[in-house]
DNA sequence: GCCGTTTTCGGCCCGACTGTTTTCAGTCG
């Protein structure tokens, strides 16, 4: 074994697997069981590399004994059998052809058997030779929408998601645009942007409405909108001009709870829901809850009345994963989730000192108009690599500046900070009887990423051991969608967390999300305390906080899990250095 | 292949749409 395995890869070569059985033409609910197991991987707090070297993988749902083998086999020797003897038997580019709109495992399956079709190239030149339509199921429109979809780039690879900052102002604007026409009774954004997931594959909005042809003709309209794919009474789908899909699907008002509910999902969520009522007589859809032992058929205005009928507290749209949170609504153990209005301060910002955009008292003033009592000005020191360089010497006159703008607000404290670097060895840019000076030290790593996960998890217990270390910012250092977290054993940071009453941080920066909700949930269950920061480099990006919010909801957080739902004296008191 | 208020076997969510069919399988969300 070279190195340890991330969750994340374990569950690639699960689901790669689970393709290969389908395309092998393996019974569906085996199928089904690996895609699970995949998810199951993918989303543990903990290693679960770790977990299959101590025989432990069964206890995560979804892996069974069979499973468990097969992640140990892949954890040990760096392969699964069962895999490379289908990868022997089944091209490589079938996998792709999968991903083809239309063409499921089924069909690919078919066309390999009948026309030898085993890449892409082979599946346009029998689309454009017309050879397609000799196979049964098969016709003419088939290959024109293979031939459609291979010229509009289509390389084989799942489209890419959308990061949420983009698609909700996308969504919260044409949410707008439909309430504002006289037609519509109730419209809500759905789908991934309501459960403030990290990324967006498309918009879902839900309408009622008292003319829906009406509310379908005016979406049509919508300034944001490019091209209506499909329209009608039932709803509409449409591209906008930023290449997002969208989905408008309008019911009657009195299914509006129904299709509320199945337009958020998640659809793990959806399919655990249906699979555990299923057993007591109870069939949910988009549509209603019917009763089979009273034939009744239950239609909901409201999510709350699904959630009744089902004999469930109302779930947050946050925790609609599949991670518990259905036997804890069955049980009334859910949490009360944190919100925005909970949070009293924020510490972790930026100004003209190093890489922001705004003077200390532009971000003092604008964290009061947003109702906090404090704010810490925490810039960037000197080795951060690019930025405004804030050397010892400046950081001296930064704090006097910083104490004159605090001393000049009224009910308002503005705290001297800073983020400091922490070196490739585990120590802080600055000294400490520097350190002493400031209200608050945020310590995160910016150069390096490259080093060992040994060395990087032994450089942030360091720094996390350091007394006047308060917080470690953006603890994984990952950028959603562009780069993967550097190689670092959170478990091992966890613990040190919370053994020294370090905070962790979640950064509400959209392309952050760090830490992500499955650790910050592990980590709020291990007894650490989150802070929830902005990492603002402007007055306008302030606003961020409610992406860590959502972060921290989805991580089952309530407000006393959160540090910043505290007042500055009583947050202060929780710190390391007391 | 997994799982259990149906517990070691027999189940495993729901509905719409599409293109191709003469009654539906496959795909998608």
């Amino acid at each position: 074994m070279a190195r340890t395995l991330k969750n994340s890869e374990i569950a690639d070569a699960f689901e790669e697997l689970a393709t290969l059985y389908e395309l092998d033409g393996a019974v569906l609910y085996r199928v089904v069981a690996y895609r699970t197991a995949a998810k199951s991987i993918r989303e543990s707090g903990v290693s679960v590399a770790q977990m299959a070297a101590q025989g432990q993988a069964e206890q995560l749902s979804g892996i069974g004994k069979t499973i468990a083998e097969k992640i140990a086999a892949l954890v040990e020797t760096g392969s699964i059998p069962a895999a490379d003897k289908l990868k022997a038997r089944i091209p490589a580019g079938l996998v792709a052809i999968t991903n083809i709109p239309g063409l499921g495992p089924k069909r690919t399956r078919l066309l390999y058997e009948e026309l030898r079709i085993e890449s892409l190239e082979d599946l346009r030149r029998a689309a454009e030779d017309q050879r397609l339509r000799t196979v049964q199921g098969f016709g003419a429109k088939a290959e024109e929408k293979v031939l459609t979809a291979l010229a509009a780039g289509a390389d084989g690879r799942p489209r890419i998601r959308t990061l949420l900052s983009s698609a909700l102002a996308l969504g919260e604007e044409l949410v707008e645009g439909l309430r504002d026409h006289e037609a519509s009774l109730r419209v809500e954004l759905a789908g991934s942007a309501r459960r403030w997931a990290e990324t967006c594959k498309d918009l879902d909005i839900v309408a009622a409405a008292t003319d829906p042809a009406a509310l379908v003709e005016a979406f049509t309209r919508l300034p944001a909108i490019d091209e209506v794919v499909t329209s009608g009474e039932a709803g509409a789908k449409a591209l906008t001009h930023r290449g997002l899909t969208v989905d408008l699907r309008i019911v009657a008002q009195e299914s509006f709870g129904n299709l509320l509910q199945h337009f958020t999902g998640s659809a793990r969520h959806n399919e655990a829901l249906r699979t555990k009522v299923v057993k007591r007589g109870l069939h949910v859809s988009e549509y209603s809850v019917t009763d089979d032992a009273t034939g009744a058929v239950h239609r909901c205005t409201t999510e709350e009345e699904v959630y009744e009928l089902l004999g469930m507290a109302y779930i947050e749209p946050e925790l609609r994963e599949n991670r518990g949170e259905l036997d804890a609504a069955s049980s009334g153990e859910l949490p009360e989730l944190l919100t925005l209005a909970d949070i009293r301060g924020d510490l972790h910002c930026h100004t003209t000192a190093s890489d922001g955009r705004d003077s200390i008292e532009q971000m003092a003033r604008a964290a009061q108009e947003r109702g906090y009592g404090y704010v810490a000005i925490t810039d960037h020191s000197a080795t951060h690599g690019f930025g405004n360089h804030v050397t010892p010497d400046e950081l001296k006159r930064q704090i006097e500046r910083i104490r004159a703008v605090d001393a000049a607000m009224e009910d308002f404290r503005v705290l001297a900070g800073t983020e400091t670097n922490v070196l490739p060895d585990g120590s802080v840019d600055y000294k400490d009887d520097l350190l002493a000076e400031l209200d608050w030290v945020v310590a995160s790593v910016h150069t390096s990423f490259g080093i060992g996960e040994n060395e990087m998890t032994d450089r942030m217990v360091a720094a996390i051991e350091h007394p006047l270390v308060d917080v470690i910012g953006h603890p994984t250092g990952r950028l959603i969608g562009r780069r993967e977290p550097y190689a670092v054993d959170l478990g091992r940071v966890i613990e040190a967390a919370a053994r020294t009453h370090t905070f962790l941080e979640i950064n509400a920066n959209p392309n952050r999300r760090d830490l992500d909700d499955v650790h910050a949930r592990v980590a709020a269950r291990a007894g650490v305390t989150i802070l929830i920061d902005s990492d603002a480099h402007g007055t306008e990006t302030l606003a961020n906080m409610r992406f860590g919010v959502a972060t921290a909801r989805r991580a089952w957080l309530s407000a006393a899990d959160v540090a910043n739902t505290r007042s500055w004296d009583d947050l202060r008191a929780l710190r390391p250095r007391g």
